[in-house]
DNA sequence: ATTGGAAGTGAGAACCATTCCCAGTAAGGA
DNA sequence: TCCTTACTGGGAATGGTTCTCACTTCCAAT
C-alpha cells in the first residue's frame, strides 16, 4: 500500500459515508490512484490511470469525483498556469505536510518545498487576521506559488 | 485624461519602440482601456471596451496585444479561478503601488490591498533566497492570493 | 427478497476561453 | 512614394471542463 495512510481503505469510507455520499468502485480507483503517487496528477492523468486498474470508469466520473473530494477536503486542486487543474490528496488531515509550489515555466515541473512555510504560514495569518477585520472578509485559503526556472531549464534559452 | 500616467501616449510609445513593436491604433486603443479603469478586466471585457472606442478592433488582436504588453511588462496577467485570465496596466515601473488580491469565492468580486504587502514580500524575499539557493531554481515572480467571502457575500448561503 | 427512489454512471455533445490560420492591411524606414 | 514586414480581423480549430440523458447501482423500507 502507500505512503502515510493510517488505517487504508476504511479510513476514507468513514468519511465518504459521513457525508452521506457513496463509495463506489469509481470513487475508490480515483482515491488509490491519487494516493499511491506524489505527483500532481491533471485530471486526464488520473482518468488513465484509473482506466488501467479500473477500466469502465469515464472521465466525466472522474472530473465529477475529484470535484467531490476537493469539496469533502480530501484533495487540494492547484493551477500551475499550463491550462488544467491539477490534483493532490491531503494525506494529513490536521492541515500539517503542508507545503507550496516551485513551478518552472518552462518544462512545467513543479518542486514542492516545505522550507519556511511555517515562516510564510505565520505571516501570512498576520495579514489575515488584518485582512479580515478591515475589509470584513472570510479568508477561506491562501495561495502562495512560486513561478521560474528549475536547475536543468534555467541553462537553456 | 486617467490616473497616475506621467506623459501621456508618448511614455508607453517610447517602451514600445524600443522593442522593435509598432504602436498602432488597435494597440493605442487597448492600453487606453486598460489605463482608465482600475478593475482587473478580462479579454473580452476589454474588447468590448475597445471596440467601442475602435469598431474595427478584433479579438485576436486584443489576446495577441495583452500577451504582447505581458511580455513587455507593461501589464500584470491574473488568474482568480473563474477560468479567465484578468488583465492590470502596471502604472508604475518602479515596482511600487505592488498590491495582492482578495478573490470572494462567491460573487468574484475582487479587492486589492496592500496591507503588510511589504511585510510579505520581505517573509517572501527570504524564502526566495533560500529556495533559489536550494533547489538551483531561478524565481522570476511570486502569487499571493487569498480566497474567501467578501463581506457582502459572508452573510447569504 | 422485492421494490422504489435517489445517487451514481459512461458516452458524447455542448461550452467557452484561448489560439491558430490566412489572406488582406498598414506602419514606418528608405 | 514605395517596399518590406509587422500587424490585422474573422472565423475555424483547439482543448479542458461541464452538461445532458438514459441507464445502472445502491440502500432503506416494505
Amino acid at each position: 500500500m502507500s505512503r502515510g495512510f493510517g488505517g487504508g481503505p476504511a479510513w476514507w469510507h468513514g468519511r465518504f459515508r459521513g457525508y452521506g455520499y457513496r463509495l463506489t468502485l469509481s470513487r475508490q480507483a480515483i482515491l488509490n490512484v491519487l494516493g499511491r503517487t506524489s505527483k500532481h496528477l491533471s485530471a486526464e492523468e488520473i482518468y488513465l490511470e484509473v482506466h488501467k486498474i479500473y477500466p469502465s470508469s469515464g472521465l466525466s466520473t472522474v472530473y465529477r469525483t475529484l470535484e467531490l473530494l476537493v469539496q469533502v477536503g480530501l484533495v487540494f486542486k492547484f493551477d500551475f498556469g499550463d491550462s488544467r487543474a491539477r490534483y493532490e490528496l491531503i494525506r494529513n488531515l490536521e492541515g500539517q505536510d503542508y507545503h507550496h509550489h516551485l513551478v518552472c515555466v518552462s518544462c512545467n515541473r513543479i518542486i514542492d518545498y516545505t522550507d519556511f512555510v511555517e515562516d510564510e504560514t505565520a505571516s501570512l495569518q498576520k495579514t489575515e487576521k488584518v485582512i479580515s477585520d478591515k475589509y470584513n472578509f472570510k479568508i477561506m485559503k491562501h495561495i502562495v506559488q512560486f513561478q521560474g526556472l528549475c536547475d536543468k531549464c534555467r541553462g537553456k534559452e
